[in-house]
DNA sequence: AAATCAGGTCACAAGGTCAG
DNA sequence: CTGACCTTGTGACCTGATTT
């Protein structure tokens, strides 16, 4: 740390000698080095020379992002604009703010037209730096703009005086902003999650949103027909989603509260934009500090929510997700499901008394044909066969036609055109289109999806927070009670104290229901039926951690609320980080919401949590298998779809697949970590017969 | 919509009459720069010359044909269009943001059309900022159109000058477009080649592959056969084809990344649109530059040793390097390695106090030039190994080049618009030869080969084990002395019961020496002194591990038996597993060997070996770093080459590379396992001084 | 004067249609 | 089935108006 000056300048010298710097480094204090840049840059004749040279000396400073690197860096790229591109307005410079037009072009196109005369001028300028006198430059020209403007007019109409003043004035205003955008804070939109570019009609919003909204409302009928696939109507009601629905597009822009009404106009007031910044603020904290908060926060949680935007909706449609009065917190199956089968057998054999093994193995084998659940989609897949494409009706499966999605991977992919490596194996695109399908379908419908919007879930914390303080303040820290002490007392006693046993009768419940979903989504992965009852068990059970990590991270990013500290279970209840403890080891919960969080960061697509959810499920090293070999090779080509998922989303799998890599490293961690604690908290409550599948899973 | 017929007859009249604007210049409040540079602008003489001069600049700027050349075209051609061509609202110049419709178009016009009294205005020269006084100018004349419309409805209408603003702004409105081509410049149809029509599902396609995609999509079975003939496929594999086969048509489709979600629509950003031109530009720059390339990444690849095992060297000069007496086991640095450089630093500095952080990067910058280390001795090691049958293998498999670039010629004879295989992220085949050239040297010169046969090795162990046998008759079981106790023992008496300090000692020194390779393995990496000093000191650090691992592991299998448990070391040393506890935890060194035999078990050829351990140090999610992307960036270059090196050793990496990815898992682990042990076992052992490069490893 | 938004414009793609 | 063409909706970018 003190060190560092000496380190700087170490550096310094390291990069300012072997490095060819170019004829004349870029100096940015030295004023003639300056001039001699701008001079150079516009004398046709040295031109191709010099562009070299600056480019070179661009590379060398690598850090340093002011002016005259952008500067430069434009130089660069702007051989290949083209005529037709530069439009009109960058040449009048009038044009307001644009900040993806580059007023050096215009400088650079002028130059072009104008070199003769140009570069004389430009070397006797001032000392000014560059980039200043470019805008500067900019600026008086954009002034004459409406000046002549006016004259025409007068010429033309016959004006007023007092009309011409103002007309001026607001023209000028038009004038460059010299420096960069500073680029005001948002919060992202919450329609769609996109960036957001202000605040639309009462919200914040992005702009195609926006102009979505605005063609919404200047329609006269609104007859916007849903064409959601089956989980995505809850995905829209629950957080900002984008798929190519209008109707829920719509439907969400009013829940979110847009309205002619709500328009505001002008500029921010203070409020307004730190309420802006405190949002960001949150969002941030939200994403990042959990790992260093914890402990802490701990022992703080009393914190107030100030900056949660409680939106206020008038709904009129809060059918079916209404989360009924005090606690009980709406879990919804995912309503195609045809979940009947798989949890009868889950829950109605689990009553007999049949060896543990047979219990999983009826629910591996129950879904030989078409009718459970996730199944509908191809079940044969086996040795790349592939040859039943059944893809029924799900030729739109995932048809979230996420528009702008694909953004990102438009800006990598240069010009790839040839076959990756990875497909040079047997494995058909064809195939792996398949198996992305089955895989996104199945995964989709084998998750608990609340369809509760976040701002409800915020409110509710909050408002359990209150009750909490409450309690607190009543009987002490809830947490006092430990577990030990409180079984000593049951057992003694006969008496809950604060009713537990019976909410652990709600988690092991909801445990046992995702089993049944950890059972459902892994027969839907290609060839996983191909293996014995006794591997297919085998790897299900090895797999259930990060299975249900990567099946429930969205909503546990949703349910957890990292100001107040209250998680919502997924059976529905509000706990405190610090009360959990009784139930659940609070380690155990916090360990699962941190690596939510870090799987929420990879910001990986539908598809490709998928994929990957299976390809964890098939790890023929985590456990013992009969025939790992076979399980190796679907796992294989499970891993090929991955990577072709990457590749095709931003031009190289790259470095997500590392950062994948990483986290499944992590994921074994955890999943020892969960085994020892199963053993010693949920152990003992799983006797009780209609566990046996839960007791299976923990053997 | 209504507003279109005022419209047109304003445009008729517009059109109709010359235009002549009267004698009235335009007059600006403070006009006289602005005066200027109109008259520049419209001065005739000038003309001729700031075109050609302006097409110079441009031919210099650019290769391409494109843009200012249709520019240019287009001012010749223009004086011809007729009204009906040019919309009013490029023409009233107050257009916002045509973006296709070229301002020196509007410049020209208008020139022509005012020349006569433009050329007039006076012309005093001004000192002033050019560049924006052009654009300026260009804006005044573009402004002049409206208004003077505005002054012919004057004439027309009588008009009110309430009435004035508002008409502005209803002429932009709704103007045909009668415009010619735009012709947005596009890359061709990424699945066919023929000329695109735009960006569609994700992929720049021509109008016929996107319905075709399309239609694939809606069916529900997609089940095309492939109707190709013999060598077609290849074709389809290579690049972009044509022939009537819908399986094969589709398949490209889908390599290509086209599918529902990768859809986008709207209208283009700067960024896509600049993003289309480079590429078009890359293409083209390929297609000339190709043959080149070829020919002499050909000519130059003169490698041959691929899968070498274990090099075996006569070593004439064991200098520095000298292990300890006793048993003569002998390391061997290569021989061409000038390691003076880097390791006199790394062992001469360390005896001062300088910070630790210094050390490092000391080391890190001192090999500036390629003069340092392992980059010296290509040639010798070339000769100095022995295989020969390796050489045999590598030639059968591709001749002359080691990293398959051999595959690209035999297709070069391909359509000149097959881009080469593997070429993604603008990597060239030819640089992932250097790359893979470069690697493999530097990983081979920085790796510990002993010279010593593994018959005599064996012949050691078998030596070694018998006086391990009496020992332990003699003494008892070595482990019986723990470390504990032994530390208390030292401490309280000053007497090292089995001399195993001495032993430390050696380690230690290993230690210190390997970092030194470390160091000179990382610095060899294509990019990685390109990142500041501190981030090639946390990658090194934080990749210890996995390239010791790799640069070790064919030693450690040759130094350890698995029969008697015995191992040599590295530093000469012979052990049983048992007694090793003293020095080094048992467990860490039973760690290494059962991550150096996972190694071995992958067979890994040397290149790929190489590249794996470039690009395991290239992690840039180990550890923090300034510039992450950076190192993001080159680390996937690395995952490329990988890949290709799989790849073209068998024909698809899928396996393999999921093998490697798993280790590497794996590998974390380890390293955190060693992390710990380091901290308990090796730290309190580097308190000297000499160890201080070592300590900093351990920070 | 600067910030900030409603609204407008139009380049652009999806999907449909229909004649080959 | 193919592909030219059409219709419809989207969203990037701009301007003028409105605030603070
Ligand atoms: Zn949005
Ligand atoms: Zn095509």
């Amino acid at each position: 740390m003190d060190s560092d000056l000496s380190h700087i300048i170490e550096q310094a010298l390291l990069y300012a000698s072997p490095l060819p710097l170019g004829p004349k480094p870029v100096d940015l204090n030295d004023a003639d080095n300056v001039h001699q840049k701008v001079t150079v840059l516009h004398e046709p004749s040295c031109h191709a020379d010099n562009m070299t040279s600056l480019v070179a000396a661009k590379n060398d400073l690598l850090t340093s992002e002011d002016g005259i690197h952008r500067f430069v860096e434009e130089m660069e790229t702007f051989p290949t604009i083209t005529s037709n591109e530069v439009r009109s307005k960058d040449l009048m410079g009038s044009d307001n703010s644009n900040e993806d037009i580059n007023p050096h072009i215009n400088l650079d196109i002028t130059d072009n037209l104008h070199s003769s005369w140009l570069s004389k001028v430009n070397r006797s300028t001032d000392s000014e730096i560059i980039g200043e006198e470019l805008t500067s430059a900019l600026k008086v020209v954009q002034r004459c703009q409406p000046t002549l403007q006016e004259g025409e007019l007068v010429i033309g109409s016959n004006p007023q005086p007092s009309d011409l003043q103002p007309k001026i004035k607001r023209k000028r205003n038009r004038v460059k902003n010299p420096d960069p955008p500073p680029e005001a804070i948002l919060p992202p939109c919450k329609i769609c999650d996109e960036k957001s570019s202000g605040y639309h009609y009462g919200t914040n919003t992005c702009e195609p949103c926006k102009a979505f909204f605005r063609r919404t409302l200047k329609k006269k009928e609104v007859n916007y027909q849903c064409k959601c696939q089956k989980g995505e109507q809850e995905m829209w009601k629950q957080g900002p989603y984008k798929n190519g629905c209008p109707a829920c597009r719509y439907e969400r822009c009013l829940m979110m509260g847009m309205s002619q009404n709500a328009i505001k106009i002008g500029r921010y007031t203070t409020n307004h934009k730190n309420k802006n910044i405190k949002e960001v603020k949150t969002l941030e904290a939200q994403e990042k500090s959990l790992n260093k908060n914890l402990g802490t926060s701990l022992s703080n949680g009393n914190q107030t929510i100030s900056t949660v935007e409680v939106v206020i909706i008038e709904n009129q449609s809060s059918d079916l997700n209404e989360p009924i009065a005090g606690t009980s917190y709406c879990i919804e199956l995912q309503k195609g499901m045809d979940e009947g089968n798989l949890l009868e057998i889950a829950f109605t054999q689990a009553a007999d008394n049949t060896s543990l093994e047979s219990l999983i193995s009826k629910m591996l084998s129950s879904a030989s044909g078409e009718g459970t659940g996730c199944q509908s989609s191809p079940t044969e897949f086996s040795q790349g066969s592939s040859s039943s494409f059944q893809q029924s009706k799900d030729s739109e499966l995932h048809s979230s036609q996420s528009t702008g999605l694909t953004q990102k991977s438009s800006s990598e992919s240069a010009s790839v055109t040839t076959i990756p490596h990875y497909l040079r194996m047997g494995i058909t695109l064809k195939e792996i289109d398949t198996i992305v399908k089955t895989l996104t379908e199945a995964h989709r419908t084998t998750q608990l999806i609340q369809s509760v919007p976040i701002e409800q879930v915020r409110q509710r914390q909050a408002e359990y927070l209150e009750k909490y303080h409450l309690k607190t303040q009543l009987f002490g820290e809830m947490r006092a009670i430990s577990r030990a002490e409180f079984t000593e007392f049951f057992k003694a006693t006969g008496i809950e104290i604060d009713g537990r046993n019976e909410e652990i009768e709600c988690a092991l419940n909801f445990f046992q229901k995702r089993i049944a979903f950890l059972v459902a989504f892994a027969k839907s992965i290609p060839g996983f039926r191909d293996l014995s009852l006794d591997d297919q068990a085998s790897l299900i059970k090895a797999s259930r951690v990060e299975s249900s990590i990567l099946s429930s991270y969205r909503q546990m990013m949703l349910n957890f609320d990292q100001k107040t500290q209250i998680l919502i279970t997924p059976w529905g209840r509000e706990f405190h980080l610090k009360e959990i403890d009784g139930i659940l080891p609070c380690d155990l919960i916090y360990q699962r919401i941190k690596y939510s969080e870090r799987v929420h960061g990879l910001g990986m697509t539908y598809q490709e949590e998928a994929v990957l959810r299976a390809l964890l499920t098939m790890a023929p090293d985590r456990c013992e298998l009969h025939d790992p070999d076979r399980c190796a090779a679907m796992q294989e080509k499970l891993f090929v779809c991955l990577q072709h998922l990457l590749t095709v989303r931003h031009g190289g799998p790259g470095r997500m697949l590392f950062k994948i890599m990483d986290i499944i490293t992590d994921f074994r961690k955890l999943t020892e970590a969960e085994n020892t604690i199963d053993r010693t908290y949920i152990k003992p409550h799983i006797m009780k017969e209609k566990y046996s599948l839960l007791r299976e899973f923990m053997a």
